[in-house]
DNA sequence: GATTATATATATCATTCTGATATACATACG
DNA sequence: CGTATGTATATCAGAATGATATATATAATC
């Protein structure tokens, strides 16, 4: 998905900033997708270059000056043209589709190269990060800072409770059959 | 995962030419990660200046040379070596975990503003190209060319048993909650 | 029998993106 | 009172991709 696309997208939420434009990619959007800072910035400002998004700067005594930038109109319908233009080619995409860089799968693929110890502690902790990851998934309380626009979305609980079940089978897949490994 | 040490890991599985590992890349590999020839090529150049790898020219009559790889002793070193050292982080990669871009998840989120019978026709296609996944997967006939040694590996059995759990959980939750995200 | 498409095989390179770093002040903690 | 972490924008070297170039063989289509 274009970069430009994304920014608008998520600024369709709800007007925010470059930083927590960030924040957003590494709190709900963290295990789905992410940009960097050197990709967010430039974008915003030629978002804005080409009048897509409003921005106003809200200075804030001796911090730099907190840009937030607002979707327009023209923003709008760039954005869903670009949804539209492009939906197909994103069906095969995603969890077993393209862009998946899995070391997890790489390391077990070369696991007979580690020592039994190695690997059997990989393994523990592999399933406490699962767990950990499942309980994030199925936290409902509330969410600081204004994470809770991208919460609310319909699309968000559906994508939550995929990820949720995705977790759950990987998680008894590996506890029964990782025995199968060595 | 370096490069290097992707590269030494997949020579250990026998020796290949730099085009052969791009097709291990875009065969049993292209659900999990790839490489482009732009990263392959100087990667297999630069392990062969270190002795990380020997390399045997094939002359073919009128095509270009075919310059077959194979890992050195130093080389599995290195591999074993870098594969010990930083397995403990990529215990957090992989499905949920970093370097995930899942275009299809951002066009769930995004879903709203697409109109109604694009977004049926998405989730169908979806559906039908899982289930294609599914096949592909589950499929345990014989395989063309050299890509018989990553299949006959203990952990890729393991792997495509995940996977294929993974991709029937996620079939009968699209299935059970599509409703739910208009 | 001619043409077109696909496969084999290596290599390069502009463009893109990341990850690190710079800057600067605020706040919390022991 | 120093140290670590958080807010906030910005830039840039280095890495990786995706496209393209080159050259030939083979299979399919017409």
């Amino acid at each position: 998905m274009q970069k430009e696309t994304l920014c608008l997208g998520l600024l369709s939420l709800g007007p925010r900033s470059g930083y927590e434009i960030k924040q957003m990619f590494e709190g709900p959007l963290s295990d789905f997708y992410s940009l960097s800072f050197g990709t967010i910035y430039p974008t915003l400002n030629s978002l804005q270059a080409d009048k897509y998004v409003s921005c106003k700067q809200h200075s804030q005594s001796k911090k730099p000056d907190k840009k937030v930038y607002t979707i327009t109109k023209k923003g709008m319908e760039l954005m869903k043209d670009n949804l539209l233009g492009d939906a197909s080619s994103y069906i095969r995409s995603g969890n077993f589709g393209d862009q998946i860089k899995s070391e997890f799968f790489l390391l077990l693929l070369f696991s007979k190269y580690l020592p039994k110890e190695t690997m059997n502690t990989v393994l523990n902790e592999r399933v406490l990060y699962l767990r950990q990851k499942l309980e994030q998934f199925n936290y409902d309380g509330p969410v600081p800072g204004n994470l809770d626009a991208i919460r609310n979305e319909k699309s968000v609980s559906f994508i939550r409770g995929l990820a949720s079940a995705l977790i759950e089978t990987g998680l008894s897949y590996m506890e029964k059959n990782r025995g199968k490994l060595s």
